[in-house]
DNA sequence: AAACCAGACAACCGCATGTGG
DNA sequence: CCCACATGCGGTTGTCTGGTT
């Protein structure tokens, strides 16, 4: 049994609005506002639409000071680093851009900035479970962070408005090969292995990076088959698993270091595999 | 000129969340 | 506290348009 529909869509218009229906909308809403209630508002207004319709619609169109056009740069940058920190959250990436709407920002990131960071081609790799030497960090928690850009041209936008230092010099280590095996130790071969992680390096990650949740010492709770030298809080269930080789083709890619992954096979945290792919360039 | 294709944007859908009775 | 309803939100789909063959 499903949720009931919000109005009968047999004797509501749909498809997109005439300039008719904006006017009529537009009209009323500058004379008697919204009130409050966009269920009733169409009928009111002598619409033929569904109230969530007439709500996206002036919200997304036909609101006082929407801005329309081209994204500026400074715009794209605010999108990419706050999407790098927050996720897919358009609305709230929207507010920090005035006169943009959720939707705006969704599209463009879509049809525009995920092509300008990914590349062509690769865009939509998705990873196989097979699995070599190297690591990545899995952050099962937050699923709706599933892709990262990682290009070198985006460096110092991300740079200069996030806490994690993306620029690989300002990292301890050279690059992945020599970074990874100082902080994080194999306890197995099997690709689905998790490692030890010592309490040092990890109080290191999460301080200098912040790219780990506090060490044991600093918050409670570990999560099952979390390393024994370093417990994790159970809220982050953070575990650790190796890069697999198409993993590793993808962060070398030839199509600008660019990526993505897919969430129905496992989920990454943004900000681990920017310190990974940081570390890679 | 027609068919096809891809990109861009608008609109819809359904779940999550907030709120008032 | 619970329930019903409205709204907010993000993912997805539909439609239009311009470019290419």
């Amino acid at each position: 049994m499903g949720r009931a529909p919000c109005c009968d869509k047999a004797k509501v218009k749909r498809g997109p609005w005439s300039t008719e229906e904006d006017e009529t909308l537009k009209n009323y809403v500058d004379k008697y506002g919204t009130g409050g209630n966009w269920i009733a508002l169409p009928h009111k207004a002598g619409l033929k639409r569904c109230g969530k319709s007439c709500r996206l619609r002036w919200l997304n169109y036909l609101r006082p000071h929407i801005k329309r056009g081209v994204f500026t740069e400074e715009e794209d940058n605010t999108i990419i680093s706050l999407y790098a920190k927050i996720g897919s959250r358009w609305a709230v990436i929207a507010s920090n851009l005035p006169g943009r709407t959720d939707n705006d920002v969704k599209n463009h990131w879509n049809t525009k900035i995920k092509k300008k960071l990914f590349g062509s081609g690769r865009s939509s790799t998705h990873l196989s479970s097979t699995k070599t030497n190297h690591h990545t960090v899995v952050n099962a928690s937050n699923p709706s962070i599933s892709s990262i850009s990682l290009h070198p041209s985006s460096t110092s936008t991300l740079t200069s408005t996030n806490h994690f230092p993306i620029d690989h010099h300002q990292l301890p280590f050279s690059n992945f090969s020599t970074f990874l095996p100082q902080t994080i130790m194999p306890n197995s071969s099997t690709h689905d292995s998790c490692y030890n992680l010592t309490t040092t390096d990890h109080h290191h990650l999460h301080h200098a990076y912040n790219i780990l949740p506090p060490p044991s010492h600093e918050a409670s709770g570990t999560i099952p088959g979390s390393p024994s030298s370093s417990s994790i809080t159970a809220d982050h269930k953070l575990k650790y698993v190796p890069f697999s080789s198409m993993e590793d083709d993808v962060l070398l890619g030839d199509s600008g270091f660019g990526f993505e992954f897919d969430p129905g096979d496992v989920s990454y945290c943004s900000q681990e595999i920017k310190a990974l792919g940081s570390c890679l360039w």
